[in-house]
Order: C-alpha cells, then structure tokens, then sequence
DNA sequence: ATTATCTATAGATCTATAGATAATGC
DNA sequence: ATTATCTATAGATCTATAGATAATGC
C-alpha cells in the first residue's frame, strides 16, 4: 500500500528521489540487495514502484549510489586509528541511525548477488582496506588490512545473519576487546612470527 | 539437457539419490543455497528435476542433508587441535574434493536464505563452534570459538565472494601464518588484556 | 505389476517498460 | 505545456506437483 504522495506531500521530484534513497538505504542494510524488492523500496519511500527505473534507472544503480554514499561517509568521518572499532561497533549494533554505520552491514548481506553488485561492494571493501592498511608498517600491510576486514565481516555474519550464540547476544564491549586486542597484533606491524622470508 | 539415464545408466532409485547428492553438494558449495536451482542439481546428475522432489521431498531438506553431512564428516575426521587449519584451508582453496572440505564454504554462500536454511547453518555452525571451544581454558572460551569460526568466514568472503585483493591472490600459507599466530593468543585461554572484570 | 523416470504446467515471484493520468507553473 | 506519478503488463525466473510413460522383476 504505502501512502501515496497525494495524501499529505507535495510533488516534488527531489524530495521523492531522496525518499527513495532513504528507503533503500535502510531496507538493503535490513535485507541485502536481493531481498529488498524494488516495490518494497518504492512503498516505504511512499511513492510508485515505476518512480525508482525514472530517478534511478535500475535496482543496481540504486544500489551503487547507496552503498558508496554511506561507506564514503563513515570513511570521512572517522579518523583511521578509530576505523576499526567504529566499524566493528556499526556491524555489532544493528546499523544505527547513522548512514555510515550501515556501509558494512549493507556490503556483508549483498555479497553474491550478480557482478553489477559485486563491483560496487569491492570498491567499497577496498576504501575501507586503504585506511586500514596505513596503520601498519609491515611489508604485507595491505594483506594484514583485508584479514583484518575480514574478521569484522565475519562476526556481523556470524552474529547478525547467522545468530550464532553466545555471539549473537553478547556485549559489543566484550566483543571489541577480545577483537582489537588480537587484531592489534596483526596490525601493529611485528613481522610475522613464521612468514615467509 | 544432461544426459539422461536412458545413456548408460540402468534404472536405480538408490544410485540416482546418491548422484543428485553429489551433484547437489558440489552446487550448493559452489553458488549457495538460492543460485543452485533445482534444474541445475537435477541437470548436473543426469537425472529430470522431478526426481528430486521424490526423493528428498524439497530442496531445503536436500540441502539440511547436504550441509550435515559433510560437516560432521570433516568434524569427525580431524583432530580438535588441527580443525582451525584445516577448515581455513578448506576455504581457501576453492573446496577441494573432499567433501568435508566443502562444509563451511556451503555456509558461508548460504547464510541468508531463510529459516529452514538458517536452521540448518546455525546447527552446523554450533558443531564447529564446540570444538573450537575445547581448544581453551578461558571462562569466555565460547564467545572467543565464535569469534575464531567468524574469522575463518569472513576470510572465505572476501577472498571467495568479494575477490579483495591481494587477499584473493594471496599464498594459502602467508595466511594462516599469519591467522594462526593471531587466532594463538585469543584461543590459548590467557585472560583477555581488559576484559571486564 | 511395480516403480523409476519424464512431461507439462500451476502458481508465485521479480525487474523493467510503455503509455495513461493528473498536478503543477506559465 | 510540462513533467511527476500511476496503471497495467511483458517477460523471465523458480519450486513443486499431478499424472503420463517406460523400464525392470516376477
């Protein structure tokens, strides 16, 4: 159903753009990109699912624009020393209010869905890396970045999609110590116990 | 198409179960849940769509036959102390023959994919979760096997789903020197740095 | 005769588009 | 007159089932 624009809202082409990128934006970080349907988007925007292929063109151009913006606003926002538990704590809290804080939880549900997708969620990967990978001298630093990408990953998957308990339910603070505080390790740039020499 | 047991294969309810399990094992790990069409298991078997139903009633229960199975055989077959290893490697070389070897990257592709399927990862994920929790002495020795089985997911996401470099290309070995050494200390049972007291 | 296998199709989605309708600005 | 919005529908999937066909075992 959803309210339609004649009930209360004037016509307005740039309102109803930015309400559709509002409720895509929280329905992709809820769903994933396969499981928000564009007529879920459209009836949470208020407006008439036809409205999205006008403003927008297709689902996966949508989708572009959406996780671009959030991830490019959590990146701007956070200084690099603070990325890593500001992004574990934006996968641990259901994705808050802040758009930025939903970048990752959007990227974990959206993996796998077709090649249009899986450009946007890489490019997006690889900002987030690039900061990482500055915090440590080691000459596998960028490596070190996407293991320590992954682990963040790993745990909103696990806790958020799978449920697995006792993750699932346990303190974000617990859980934020115990992981930078390995993750430390890994970064600070120690050469690896064993690596290849 | 698919060749069609008419070609060479004699008539055998027992024998066309055990191809489309096969078939259905090699999909599922391949694409997940939801890309692995039923044609498509049915196809790679050599055997009409319909048979699948027959015998497995639904492709969710085929799949909860699938994932157990291979789960509990890599679980059965490897000791506590080398399944950290071994299940990183399975996700790293593109699942290899053995089918144990295949479990978790079947997880990771189908997480997401609805209740029954959730049931299913969840259950699995618990049975490697408990071994891994063996492995330490500490009071919060669960959350900290959670959070290693989180690791070696997201891992797997983003060098098999995401393709980030360098870790896609990256030596299986460098990587699980470098996790191992990572993972030591948080599953070795010392208290956490800070935990909460 | 039994039952493994196949054909055909119902029924439920979803994205995307073409073209009709109606609210605004001049 | 312009253009934001809506209606209706094409076209492509997918799972699942009912019932027909054909290979086996007696």
């Amino acid at each position: 159903m959803g309210t339609t624009v004649s009930e209360g809202q004037r016509r307005d082409a740039r309102n109803t753009r930015r309400r559709l990128l509002e409720a895509a934006a929280a329905l992709f970080a809820e769903r994933g990109y396969e499981r928000a349907t564009v007529r879920d988007i459209a009836d949470r925007a208020g407006v008439n699912q036809a409205l999205l292929f006008r403003y927008f063109g297709s689902k996966g151009a949508l989708f572009g624009e959406v996780i671009s913006h959030n991830g490019e606003e959590q990146l701007r926002t956070t200084p690099p020393d603070e990325l890593l538990e500001a992004a574990l704590r934006g996968l641990l809290g259901h994705g808050g209010r802040e758009p930025g804080s939903r970048a990752l939880a959007t990227l974990l549900r959206s993996v796998d869905s077709g090649d249009e997708i899986g450009t946007a969620v890489r490019a997006i990967s690889d900002d987030y890396a690039r900061v990482l990978a500055s915090l440590s001298s080691a000459d596998n630093h960028e490596l070190r970045a996407d293991l320590a990408l992954s682990w963040l990953l790993g745990i909103g998957m696990m806790r958020v999609l799978v449920g697995k308990e006792p993750l699932a339910d346990a303190d974000p603070d617990e859980v934020c110590a115990l992981v930078t505080a390995a993750l430390g390790t890994l970064l600070d740039g120690l050469p690896a116990a064993d690596g290849r020499r």
